[in-house]
DNA sequence: AATGAATGAGGTTTCATTCAT
DNA sequence: AATGAATGAAACCTCATTCAT
């Protein structure tokens, strides 16, 4: 905190986004957080939706990176779904407020910007589909649609963003753990 | 149409509110929608965020009635659970845009607002896990954590509202049955 | 005054942009100088430079419109032409301060808007130029550059908006026969 | 160049303020220009306007000192005119930008420093009806009122900082040469 | 000599809401 | 029921200038 000025910027944004929404927060809410005049913030950013940007990028370039990863390493399509699933739910509760601003606000970009950011997330939806796809090929995954079976469960793990707070009774490695089992054996007794 | 004036506005508020967000719709986009004098609409609404109120209270509140007919209804848990998945995706996919408003707009209520809407959707929530924890107490279902089974389901069901688009090759009941299938039976083969 | 709002502002912005210049000028010095607020102004005009834009323009066509008048009128080439420079030289000094702005702040216009004046000042410029060309034809004027002689004759006639003061010795009448018949007969002796 | 970073700043100025007005010009835009940062103009120049009132009293200063030398000459005062018209034209032909800066930005100087230039520039008017009074008095000019005749020929000469360019059919002394012959003779046959 | 962080005032424009007609 | 003029606050952003380093 402090050596890297912009930084500070960012994680302001992210926090008044997160609370109040990407419209809601004003320029000058941003500037008293860090403590700077309104003017002086445009030192470090174009725009305020430049800091949208950065902020959105940032984040889903983090959930692609760890899936690439995962894709890559030499370990069966289930063990990389729950690795996946695992993955993905940490990522969003370590990192809340960036996760929120990626799923609520990023439709508020311009849409040059929008663009770029959906093409990110088409692409990760993708490494989903391309784990189960290989899964039912290997015959560890019932024959299914995949790109259904991947929205399930993304819709599942980024709800969390909703509800997830700290020091509750799981950690969320054990939610990670919890939602890989229901996806792989359900819940019917 | 054009019978009741105050409705014909609802309907403009949801879909200006789903496709720009609440904060980036002005009174003005409103009253254009309904070919009205942005004075005009003061006759019909008594601010901005009451129409905001309005449309998200009407959609926690159908997604409420149903399930709680569900919930009364004379059959097995797992039936309950499979009905009420299925109702859940089907209603959303029908209500696309009053969905993306509850869903993504509700926060932007003021307090007082809000505080009302969060207890309509904290008792939607307890609805579902009644449901899991009979089914578990009928050993239907495994033993577990009800609350983050219906959070896992709810997840993926909202979560249609991002992805859903109509004539796509599935109908909303046929992926209602598919989640219905893939959180009871798992994806493992 | 007072009937036509929006012909009041128009008149004030004439006035400010004349005695300050079009940037220096901001849109709240003209409000107050029609009495509204700020942003009351804008159910008038859409943005600053469309002012800009509405005034030069009038002014441009003011001067085109009785052009077109002289060119059409059956008289010799050198009576157009006596009628062109007092013309113009009275229009200049009962619109002095539409023609400063005219003159002075129309290469402040974005360039779109900027390139719609310009070609009306072409299209004003090449009337000049078909006078002189007529009259050379004719044989009522030496043989010469007609672009060369128009702009010489705009240059001194547009040069009044930068001295000509009312209630002087001279009417601007009197001024464009002096301007004529310097420039048909010369000072010489 | 580089080794005077004043007179690099001034013709960055000069160039800017041409191109894009005075106040359409920012510090920022200037400090570009020369490869420094805005901070560091300040050493070299006090405030924006100093540059301004710098280059308009340069500007004014070269028209001035000119017309002294050519007052001081000994030829008649039909030849000192012809000079006066051909020194003013290539003048302005050959400092383009400096001269639109001076006829239209000088407007834009603080009241104290906008006066010092309106002096000069009245200085100027002053001793070319000098020279038409003298020439009257010696019978080489007709009668007639020196200041509306000096007014007529700065109009056309200054008015060349409008639609003068390098490369077109005629030089500055040509060009020079018609409008004196102009003033002179008349375009009447 | 040069930087670049910071200021604080002011720029244009938008907007939810009110109210006389 | 409907208008449209008007408000006043607040929005994002720019800018000339200062100053510690």
């Amino acid at each position: 905190m402090g050596i890297n000025k912009y930084e500070e910027i960012a994680q302001a944004a992210i926090k008044l986004f997160e609370r109040k929404g990407y419209h809601a927060t004003s320029v000058q809410d941003i500037a008293d957080e860090v403590g700077l005049q309104k003017g002086s913030l445009y030192h470090y950013i174009s725009s305020k939706e430049e800091l949208l940007m950065k902020i959105t990028q940032q984040s889903i370039n983090g959930f692609n990176r760890r899936m690439e990863k995962i894709i890559e390493s030499q370990v069966s399509s289930k063990d990389k779904l729950i690795l996946a699933i695992q993955h993905h739910v940490t990522y969003v509760a370590r990192n809340m407020e960036m996760t929120t601003v990626l799923l609520r606000e990023a439709f508020s970009l311009e849409p040059d910007h929008h663009k770029v950011i959906k093409e990110e997330t088409d692409r990760y939806l993708k490494l989903w589909t391309t784990i189960i796809d290989e899964g039912v090929q290997a015959d560890e995954f019932k024959p299914g649609d995949s790109r259904l079976i991947a929205l399930a469960i993304l819709g599942s793990a980024n709800w969390l963003h909703r509800w997830y707070q700290e020091g509750g009774k799981m950690t969320p490695e054990e939610i990670g753990n919890y939602f890989a089992q229901i996806f792989l054996e359900g819940i019917k007794k």
